[in-house]
DNA sequence: GTAGAACCTGACATCAATGTGAGGGGCAAG
DNA sequence: CTTGCCCCTCACATTGATGTCAGGTTCTAC
């Protein structure tokens, strides 16, 4: 398919699937006159690809961290200490956000009784 | 007490110290010859306007939210969206940061034997 | 073959919080 | 009064993912 398609296929703009091929995060032929030709398994990988952007991971992290997901095997241990990095990163962010959340909600309980 | 004493204080920058007054999260006084001048209550504010902003959360939100955990009374429902608004979007943020970290756990906990 | 959609590259714009540097004033200690 | 440190404002730089525009090529359908 070509990047078009991919695009809705994913949700991820064009603009955004040319940045993920710069940034290494995945690849497509070419055809003779230049465009690019994506294979159909291109598409799950920028869905998870998007989800790890989501989450906070940035694309050189993602790098890193794709190729063990798809083989496990490719998992070195200088990659593990990345995922282990990552993984406590996230930790620490969801540790945050509960905290927050919590005291946010407390707040919403606490509303004044409404006026009207 | 003078910025430099609530960076100090607070771990912020004199830099974001200035930029939190500029969006309106922190006030100060100013001597005569324009130095500015903090309350002690102060350093409490920046506080927990830095686990806001750890957070996610964005000055504009941290502007309507941070008078309704000082104050409940002056929650409105239109504070009270507001704050509901930013604690879904921490929930989302949470479930994302936790099944990415969880599948990140798996892959760490599949690593392949040690080489040496 | 021609119109219009989809594609190409390249480059500049955006947002948000923060860094950094210039150029100048304030204040305490010697 | 000078040295040194703290403060002031203004303004430009940074980072990362994405938007957007320009100028040009390719593909599809009529």
């Amino acid at each position: 398919m070509r990047v078009g398609e991919l695009s809705q296929r994913t949700g991820a703009s064009v603009r955004s699937l040319r940045y993920y091929e710069e940034r290494g995060l995945i690849e497509a032929d070419r055809s003779t006159s230049g465009q690019r030709q994506y294979d159909a398994a291109v598409v799950d990988r920028v869905l998870l690809i998007r989800q790890l952007l989501t989450a906070g991971l940035g694309t050189a992290a993602i790098v890193d961290v794709l190729p063990c997901m798809a083989e496990p095997a490719s998992q070195t241990s200088l990659l593990t200490a990345r995922l282990v990095a990552e993984r406590d990163r996230l930790t620490d962010e969801i540790a945050q956000r509960v905290a927050t959340r919590d005291a946010l909600e407390q707040i919403i309980g606490a509303a004044p009784p409404l006026q009207g």
